[in-house]
DNA sequence: ATGACATAGGTGCTATGA
């Protein structure tokens, strides 16, 4: 089984290279981030020509994010964090694989966390009520589901090796202790960092900055994840960044983050 | 300290990203 999570930075630009990607690499399950589209613009009807069932959440301009699944559209679909009031569009889950949804099937959440701007805004402050309140929901999700995957778009680079210059990035957004702490906190509830459960080459990023350079010289940070539930950790077989996408064409910033699951 | 690059919305330039 493969699911894999992408930040694809606006759908409608990136919709050609995500199908290029999914022929090329056939996928369980699929979640984006940053699609960037209202739900009357989602290409739905392009992903099901691909073989794909699509589940989304958008928004005008900003965040956006959606569930592609192979093999029957996702059951028990929930859009945002349940209890949680908010305007922006940054969570999708869904339940594939078990029959009605039940806990046989994998749960499969694909989030786009807020990027905090910097310490002490108050999008920082918007940021950590964000992510308490997603730890609370994966809390009672994950003792719905042990199966359970929570992937995308984290905004912080847990460790100081996630990061290509840590001193420069010393406190900075997706560096900062109570950033850190946050994901810690997620690991807590009985979730695994799926791609440090492997030896992995150093200086592995999944976000470059479209500036100064930054791919050609491999400066980025790993800010893409996929956690997987203490359940589903000895069925991991592989998690990977993959770069070729990057350097595509009008990339998106960041890189696909894959997952594979043995049977 | 600032901007660098990209995207959306709108047609100037600002807001946002990380």
């Amino acid at each position: 089984m493969k699911l894999a999570t992408w930040n694809v930075n606006s759908l409608a630009v990136r919709l050609p290279q995500v199908l290029e990607w999914l022929a090329a690499h056939p996928q369980d399950a699929l979640v984006l981030q940053e699609t960037k589209l209202t739900d009357d613009k989602f290409p739905h009807a392009e992903f099901a020509a691909a073989g794909y069932a699509a589940q989304w959440f958008g928004q005008k301009t900003y965040n956006g994010v959606a569930l592609l699944t192979r093999g029957g559209a996702a059951a028990d679909v929930v859009r945002n964090i349940p209890g949680f009031e908010d305007e922006q569009a940054r969570v999708i889950a869904g339940t594939i694989g078990g029959a009605e949804g039940g806990a046989a099937g994998h749960r499969v959440i694909g989030a786009y966390f807020p990027n905090g701007q910097e310490p002490g805004s108050d999008k920082f402050a918007y940021k950590m009520r964000w992510m308490e309140a997603l730890h609370a929901w994966v809390r009672t999700e994950l003792a719905a589901h042990p199966n359970l995957v929570l992937m995308g778009d984290f905004n912080i680079a847990p460790e100081d090796r996630d990061v290509y210059d840590p001193v420069l990035w010393a406190g900075q957004i997706h560096c900062t202790p109570e950033e850190r702490a946050h994901f810690r906190q997620l690991l807590e509830l009985g979730l695994v960092d799926a791609f440090r459960l492997f030896e992995q080459a150093p200086k592995s990023w999944s976000w470059w900055d479209y500036r100064n350079l930054a791919f050609r010289k491999n400066q980025g940070l790993r800010i893409d994840h996929i956690l997987v539930g203490e359940a589903l950790k000895a069925r991991v077989s592989a998690c990977t960044i993959d770069k070729v996408p990057r350097k595509n064409e009008r990339p998106s910033d960041h890189a696909p983050v894959t997952l594979t699951l043995a049977d």
